[in-house]
DNA sequence: AATCTACTTTATAACCATTCTAAATAAGTG
DNA sequence: CACTTATTTAGAATGGTTATAAAGTAGATT
């Protein structure tokens, strides 16, 4: 398995729940935005496997800790998270409520004038809300 | 009252509720992001007087409606209010957990090279997220 | 002014995504 | 294997937000 080194090298122990969540999460074509529920789901579906509702928070929360992971910042009941961890953007389409990747290509580069003392951008994030 | 005729403007009846929210959420020098947590104790000091939980949450949420109100886009377990409803982005101080202004004059223009078929730009929101 | 009706306020319950708990299980180590 | 520590798990707890439904109020009508 391709992802029991990239496991132990952060320090997770390659077990079996962790090994399946890389599987639906990162053998894919494409990168994708979920939900926790969205998650479960697709292990459901894609699994024929049941893996507890805390294990698939705990785990979701250690990737984003280790940079496998990115929240996705909107207001919505849920926490969205993507697959796609290059420093990108969102469009949210307000009425199908989804989110679609804006490449970093596809914004101007943004230029932040004002500093703040003693602080570092850490992130920039842009979100385009879309409507009809 | 300054406040009457615009809530009866927006369909909304200037309630005894509904005017002292204006008067803690409009009448400051500067505007203000915030929690409905916040608005609540904001509320009860400045005020001397309670208004329901419900009262406040259905208050800010009509006052989204019409446009007095915007919602911040941010992950947290509350939701953000901002009382400066111009068209501006926000550094986010992930330390003090706090949400600063950043005009627009402070960001470039930004253009968004990507089309979705179909819909259109409602809005734009950037956030810079602070570190030490 | 009294009456009527739709809107609003309110306390409280319900909702539900997320986090916590603590016991069972599994992984790593020697 | 024996031992330690990390992980999984079901279920409980948490907490912000929303729903409910009864009481109160505003504005319109007579
Ligand atoms: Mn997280
Ligand atoms: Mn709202
Ligand atoms: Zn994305
Ligand atoms: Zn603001």
């Amino acid at each position: 398995m391709k992802y029991i080194e990239k496991l132990r090298k952060s320090g997770l122990r390659p077990t079996k729940q962790r090994l399946q969540i890389c599987e639906v999460l990162f053998d894919t074509e494409k990168t994708f935005h979920f939900t926790i529920n969205d998650l479960v789901n697709k292990i459901q579906k894609q699994l024929n496997n049941k893996i507890s509702l805390a294990t698939v928070y705990n785990t979701v929360h250690a990737f984003e800790k280790k940079g496998y992971l990115k929240q996705i910042p909107i207001n919505s009941n849920q926490t969205y998270f993507d697959t796609n961890i290059s420093d990108h953007h969102h469009f949210y389409d307000l009425k199908e409520e989804k989110l679609i990747d804006l490449e970093n290509s596809d914004v101007g580069p943004i230029n932040i004038l004002k500093k703040i003392e003693g602080k570092k951008i850490k992130s920039i994030e842009v979100l385009v809300k879309l409507e009809d």
